[in-house]
DNA sequence: CAGTGGTCTAGACCACCGA
DNA sequence: CGGTGGTCTAGACCACTGG
């Protein structure tokens, strides 16, 4: 199955993998060396270096220093949950994305912006409420709450061919995120400006985004349970 | 030469992100090539390749063989959703779990499971109901059913003292995983087994575990929405 | 074509672990 | 102490890109 052009390191990687999976090399066991395998390819060590250090970020093995490399108690299969712009994950599907801005305004921070931005209190903060749509049926909506110290010019940003995201990147470059994910219903005002029902669970995304020295933003993204999933896939 | 405080390549790497994170280098824009960086660290190229690798899998810069690196568009946002084990979860938050199976039998592979686990219409599949407690607390009600080739052994184990996860990925190495998360209001059997309103929305997660040739597993976990929320965070 | 990144070598020194 | 992995060097050849 290995091509035959392929890396010397992809094959030790392909080597160690299929020992593991197939159960010959169980939870616990020892890998061998480097030198081991240094000699069983006929490689040099900083190729059988790269190959297992990778497969030890994958979470397949552990090292350590001194003693040796294990393979891991728990393959822990995991796959990446990005939080990606909505305008490029609909463009990506091969549908239209539009967008429609209920609220572009400055609000006086109360005591949960004050927690969420490190605002002081009663100082001005942008509010933009906008329902995002795939194909013309709405799939999210977005509540956003923006630090004007990082991004001064938002209420003037066209979001009919700009998403917050996008303009919120290119003026305040991300350092750092928080977020949950949650099952909720909408409020009154969501169900309405989603044009769902009350009833109607939807997915809830709170996200918090730093840049800098600045909590650049908080935002509720709210997506009609029935429209919308998150997937995801990993092999080994 | 290089500063004992931290290796080379980590202070490259630290370089480079500061040069992002701080604007200096906007996405688009071509990072130095390696050569330029080694001249400028006075290092081997391998360390400068190891740092700009790293940057790389992070998804902070793209590189082009022939062309050369830029600052990745998007800087993702993103997390590990790890597969984990409940009893895990809920013990390294401090709490007890405990657990009550609802169901342990064997049922009849209808179309819904041929077309999950690959199995023969009519062909025998474990399947197993159990709620999972927070000290006392439900969370999770978990309803499983499992591949026989995967894990003969399934309905003779002892699931007070051992998960479905673990059970499984003691007999059946995990190779492949797909999930989807989505809200939902559970059924009538779900919400009484959970104790909650037929009306409460929740976290629905949906996860087919692969194990070599055999679709091992199909889980349908449903979570409370009032009392889980999946969390993470991100930082450069 | 010259420049880029992808891979690889055959050494090396170090910090750490276990006996 | 010998063995382990962590890091690093100063070269090298290759495949690919661009002008």
């Amino acid at each position: 199955m290995p091509t035959r052009s392929s890396p010397a390191f992809e094959q030790i990687k392909t080597f160690v993998k299929a020992q593991i999976t197939s159960g010959v090399w169980q939870a616990g066991d020892t890998v061998p060396s480097e030198a081991a395998l240094q000699q069983q390819f006929g490689v040099s060590r900083m190729t059988v270096n790269r190959a297992v250090k990778e497969l030890a970020a994958e979470g397949l093995v552990t090292r350590q220093r001194g003693s040796g490399t294990v393979v891991a108690q728990w393959h822990r299969i995991s796959s990446m949950l990005a939080v990606r712009d909505i305008h490029e994950e609909v463009v990506e599907r091969g549908h239209t994305h539009t967008c429609r801005v209920l609220r572009l305004e400055v609000v006086v921070a109360d005591a949960a912006l004050v927690q969420a931005l490190g605002v002081r209190l009663g100082a001005p903060v942008f509010h933009s409420v906008m329902v995002h749509f795939e194909d013309g049926v709405a799939i999210q909506l977005e509540d956003r709450h923006v630090n004007p110290a990082a991004a001064p010019g938002y209420l003037t940003a066209n979001f009919q061919t700009t998403t917050p995201t996008q303009y919120l990147f290119a003026c305040a470059p991300l350092t750092e995120a928080r977020y949950s994910i949650e099952a909720a219903l909408p409020s009154a005002q969501e169900a309405k400006s989603l044009g769902i029902g009350r009833n109607e669970p939807c997915l809830i995304i709170t996200r918090c985004t730093v840049s800098g020295a600045h909590v650049a933003s908080q935002a509720r993204l709210v997506y009609p349970g029935m429209r919308y999933s998150l997937r995801g896939n990993f092999a080994l």
